[in-house]
DNA sequence: TCTGGGGTCCTAGGACCC
DNA sequence: TCTGGGGTCCTAGGACCC
């Protein structure tokens, strides 16, 4: 089977859309103080920053680093470009995340390892082409090895484990390395004297189990020496929708938390409904100002969509889970989710007036809070109210489509250019040029 | 350095039923 | 009257993945 990885995938795609950034180190994350690295061009990882870092530090660490808000509704748009070569080859998909998935050509099975990494050559070539971003490939007899054979191979390469040699590729990686050993499972390990693949493998399996309990050290008892039978399959509808988010400052007084409640119950409910389904549990997350996290989660008899009543059991369960000192994160998830039957439940899109209120003043209110949800995606609209912001998409009526490069006293620098036109020329406008309007994402893709 | 957001899965205890 | 064990559901917490 194989395993495909696009290369620094967000940071790519945001060179690929803005040309001008191809080649320089682009971070792309959380731009608040509390943000963090969600992708990270090979550029800045020269200098040692890498996705799950603060962004504080990697902007410490990278010299000259574009620092961009992530623009999830052009990676999906990217990814569906990209998975719909993979289909080509036929045989079962099973996308992992946006930039991921395993793969079973029924043509490779049985072939031998040149014709394997031909194919996977020849893959890699077709996205390149229809897409412009680059991807490595992995191949091996189970998801463990194409996924550890595609790390080896990257960037921009293919990497096949030939059968009969899984254990010595095996053998010398760190157990950190192995699907589900994450920082704890290590620190266990390497408390047992344990640090590598092949130590890992030559110790009893009941040793394992007593150490990581029974599920996991079975599982990864069996990995470690290769044995592998998860099967590729296709991924079935998600169990849960949820919607959180940290604040820049933590919050102190209980308004704010429940207009922060009442606003995250709304993101998560519009997920719901955009998925035509329902939810009988509602599970409110707590983080305090000591990042200790408390969970409060209830489920009704009966699997409903109506926000009101979703909004008032998550504010009642929050009020059961207040920490000592201030609040630093409010997450709100769904789940017990069941399809839509028509005229069953409620199908209300409409707040009532006690839910509303966390709705009517979230503009920039929560700091980080998705601002998507204040603009319902306003390609065509004037300057946001909350001012251009560095990585905004805009259009301008003689200058065709831009990036925000940067803002302030009442002048905006746009970098007009988009994957088509090449590099493109930077200019300053009035804040309030009436030729400039938001666009959306996706069109950088032209 | 001071820790995101969206998910999945596992564990463990208690309630409840048979 | 006292005591079993298995199965399922719910809740809380946590590890892990990208």
């Amino acid at each position: 089977m194989l395993h495909l990885d696009l290369d620094a995938f967000f940071a790519a795609a945001e060179q690929l859309t803005r040309p001008t950034l191809a080649g320089r180190p682009v971070l792309v994350g959380g731009t608040g103080p509390r943000g963090v690295v969600a992708g990270a061009s090979y550029e800045s990882r020269v200098y040692g920053a890498h996705s799950a870092m603060p962004m504080s530090r990697a902007r410490r660490l990278v010299p000259g680093a574009v620092v961009l808000p992530p623009r999830i509704e052009l990676y999906r748009v990217l990814s569906d470009l990209v998975f719909a070569v993979v289909r080509e080859l036929g045989g079962v998909i099973e996308q992992v995340a946006l930039d991921e998935a395993f793969v079973e050509p029924p043509e490779l099975v049985g072939a031998s390892a040149a014709v394997v990494g031909r194919a996977g050559e020849a893959l890699r070539q077709r996205i390149r082409e229809s897409t412009g971003l680059t991807g490595s490939v992995g191949a091996g007899s189970g998801k463990q090895l194409a996924k550890i054979a595609s790390t080896l191979a990257k960037p921009n390469g293919v990497r096949v484990v030939p059968h009969g040699t899984e254990r010595e590729v095996l053998s010398p990686l760190p157990v950190r390395k192995l699907w589900g050993v994450g920082p704890v499972a290590e620190a266990t390990l390497r408390r047992v004297g344990v640090q590598t693949v092949g130590a890992l493998a030559a110790l009893p399996v009941a040793e394992v189990t007593g150490l990581l309990g029974p599920a996991l050290g079975t599982e990864l008892h069996g990995l470690a020496l290769g044995v592998d039978r998860r099967p590729v399959a296709e991924r079935g509808a998600a169990k849960q929708v949820s919607a959180e988010t940290t604040f820049d400052a933590d919050l102190s007084d209980l308004d704010s938390v429940h207009r922060a409640v009442a606003e995250m119950t709304v993101h998560a409910h519009r997920r719901l409904l955009a998925a035509g389904r329902g939810a009988r549990t509602v599970t409110v997350k707590v983080r305090g100002a000591d990042f200790a996290t408390r969970s409060r989660s209830e489920t009704a008899a009966t699997s409903t969509t109506d926000l009101a009543a979703l909004t008032r059991t998550a504010r009642r369960l929050t009020e059961g889970a207040l920490p000592p000192s201030g609040v630093r994160l409010i997450g709100v998830a769904l789940s017990g989710l069941t399809d839509l039957v028509q005229g069953r439940l409620f199908d209300t899109g409409e707040p009532d007036a006690e839910a509303m209120d966390g709705r009517s003043d979230c503009t920039g209110s929560t700091g980080t809070g998705p601002p998507p949800a204040v603009r319902p995606l306003g390609a065509g609209s004037r300057a946001p109210s909350r001012g251009w912001r560095a990585g905004d998409d805009v259009r301008h009526v003689w200058f065709g489509h831009g990036w925000v490069q940067g803002s302030g006293h009442g002048r905006v620098t746009v970098r007009f250019e988009t994957r088509g036109s090449g590099p493109g020329p930077a200019r300053t406008l009035a804040a309030d040029d009436p030729g400039l309007v938001v666009a959306d994402p996706v069109a950088s893709l032209d």
